[in-house]
DNA sequence: ACGTAAATTTGCGTGCACGCACTTTTCCTG
DNA sequence: CAGGAAAAGTGCGTGCACGCAAATTTACGT
């Protein structure tokens, strides 16, 4: 039903968008994070410029993608696949939690180069707000009744609370210097636990998401 | 002692930013948004195209700043005028409220402008991001005991309904004939009422300020 | 009043984002 | 299995954002 059918033109699209964020972050690990041009990563992806920017409107954008991949998509369909009966808030904490807890190794590279550069240290927050609209459908289904724009500001907070989040955790390292001496010492995350960040940044919201719960079904 | 002292060089820092904002927006208005130059813009502000990049960091944000002017430190101040009696909710809803109802003739005209072009929308919605600093600093002062994050955490949920509540009050207008229409037909608001639409967004999250506030002084 | 340190302005060069028009590929229907 | 519509890819041109380093202006102690 969400996939009519998957079509030869689609799959090429997601390989092509593969295939970029693919390049973007080797080619950003390789020769470090602003000695790659939009140019370089078009051609080890076999396509021109001009289609890279079809698929991205910044060359932060690429390599951050690439790391991010389709989180947000993931965190909502989390959420809907908790049943009706546990806390709204709980729900949507715990998947934001879980989906943020990863991850593989070849994460743990890329926030580090990540962390190196401002330009990218910002396109990664901004695309924490990516989960407002999938987390928007998710809660529009669960406050039925309710306004319908609830659903919309709840999920917008709980992106702007997860900015927060991550935005507090990459504090520490902001020089590639201190970078560096992470990484020689093994210590590949930044700082503290993102997980309590995350849980201490949404509880504020917490009350919110119970009020417009009871006001569904008293 | 916020002011320790005028200097000449503050002054004409200000003067040079205020002629660009003037410049910006008086050629926006004359020629249409999309055919003015940033050339065009420095030439008329009396300063070389490069200066103009220290001040905006952006086309669209020296013409939304001239109709944005300091709003959002005045909604921050306002919050802060109020009796530490009166509800937190209430306080920052209509501080909100008061300050973007306004206005002069100027930003009608203005408006319609930014209703005209995708970009200068964005520009708007996401001049609405700069409430977030300073009403987290007066929160912070109101929410003294509670855990530092949770002042900053609601200011950014303002703050994303506030865009939220403005991204549906622009919405109608869209393109630019409907604007042309509006204006041949005497109404210059795009649509509904915009403090409705504000405190219709700001209500879901007046249970985390009730919350937040309870916290605090049981 | 003078000289030095600090801040601001400016010119230049580089990559980049994106509109537009055109070509190529995929899709669908008769 | 055409053949044409729709969509994706591409080349080109324009304006722009911004790093860098030199020039200019302001601030301030002696």
């Amino acid at each position: 039903m969400t996939t009519p059918r998957p079509g030869l033109r689609e799959r090429k699209k997601q390989a092509t968008r593969e295939a970029l964020r693919e390049a973007a972050l080797r080619l950003a690990v390789e020769h470090g994070p602003d000695r790659v041009r939009v140019e370089d990563i078009a051609e080890a992806a076999g396509v021109s410029p001009r289609t890279y920017n079809n698929y991205f409107a910044s060359r932060e954008q690429a390599i951050v993608s690439a790391v991010t991949a389709d989180r947000e998509a993931r965190i909502a369909a989390a959420v809907a696949a908790r049943p009706a009966e546990v806390r709204l808030a709980d729900a949507v904490t715990e998947a934001v939690v879980a989906q943020y807890t990863n991850t593989g190794e070849r994460e743990q590279k890329a926030l580090l180069l990540i962390t190196a550069q401002t330009a990218l240290r910002d396109a990664f927050l901004e695309a924490a707000a990516g989960i407002e609209p999938p987390l928007t459908a998710v809660l529009a289904e669960r406050l039925a009744d309710a306004e319908a724009h609830t659903a919309r500001v709840l999920a917008a907070s709980v992106a702007a609370a997860v900015r927060i989040a991550l935005e507090g955790w990459l504090r520490p390292v902001q020089s590639a210097e201190t970078a560096e001496r992470h990484t020689a010492a093994g210590l590949v995350l930044p700082s503290g636990s993102l997980p309590d960040r995350l849980r201490a940044a949404l509880a504020p919201l917490a009350p919110a998401f119970d009020a417009a719960e009871q006001h569904t079904r008293p």
